[in-house]
DNA sequence: ATCAGGTCTCAAG
DNA sequence: CTTGAGACCTGAT
C-alpha cells in the first residue's frame, strides 16, 4: 500500500487509518480487517483517535477535532451541510440537494469524495430509494461499513 | 472550452 | 423490473 497513516486503530468493521498534517486532520480511510495498526504518533492523532473510539462506543457523540477539508467551496459547503445531520437521522441525496440548492448528483459527488469519514458522516446520506450505492457497488467492504454505522445509530433499514 | 463520469431521481414502457 | 433523460459539479483532455 502507498498510503502511510499517522495512526490505525482497530474498528467494529475493520480499521480506521488516520492522516495528520500541520496538527490537522486531513484524512481518515476505512479499511479492512487485518490491516496493520498503528500506534498514533502525535498528539492530534492520539486525540482523532480518542474521539473515534468514543463515537465507536457512543453513537451520540460529537467530535471536536481541527480538520482541514481541502476541495472545492462547493464539496466544503456538503461536508458541513453532513456534520449538521443529528446521529440516527439520514437524509436523501434530493433533499440535502435541496437544502443546498442543488440536485442530487454532485451532492453524491461530494459524498464519495468525503475525505474524513466518518467525521463527516456521509453515510447519513442514502439514495431516494433504499442505501444507494457506495464507490460504483452496493456491496463490498465500505458498503459494509455504512451499514454498521447505520445500525449503530439505530437506524432501520 | 469540451467531455465523461459520479454513493441520483423520476417518469415511462 | 429495465430504460432513458434530466440535472449539476469535478477532474482530465
Amino acid at each position: 500500500m502507498t498510503t502511510r497513516f499517522d495512526a490505525c486503530m482497530s474498528a467494529p468493521f475493520g480499521r480506521l487509518g488516520i492522516r495528520v498534517a500541520d496538527g490537522h486532520v486531513v484524512r481518515i480511510e476505512y479499511l479492512p480487517p487485518g490491516d496493520e495498526l498503528l500506534a498514533p504518533r502525535d498528539a492530534v492523532s492520539r486525540e482523532t483517535c480518542r474521539q473515534l473510539a468514543r463515537y465507536l462506543d457512543d453513537p451520540q457523540a460529537t467530535f471536536d477535532l481541527p480538520l482541514r477539508p481541502g476541495g472545492s467551496p462547493f464539496r466544503q459547503r456538503v461536508w458541513e451541510a453532513l456534520t449538521r445531520i443529528p446521529a440516527g437521522e439520514v437524509l436523501t441525496y434530493g433533499e440535502l440537494a435541496q437544502q443546498l440548492g442543488t440536485v442530487a448528483r454532485p451532492v453524491g459527488g461530494a459524498c464519495g469524495a468525503n475525505p474524513i469519514p466518518p467525521v463527516v458522516p456521509c453515510h447519513r446520506v442514502i439514495s431516494a430509494s433504499g442505501l444507494g450505492g457506495f464507490m460504483g457497488r452496493t456491496d463490498g467492504h465500505p458498503m459494509q461499513v455504512k451499514q454498521w454505522l447505520l445500525a449503530h445509530e439505530g437506524v432501520a433499514l
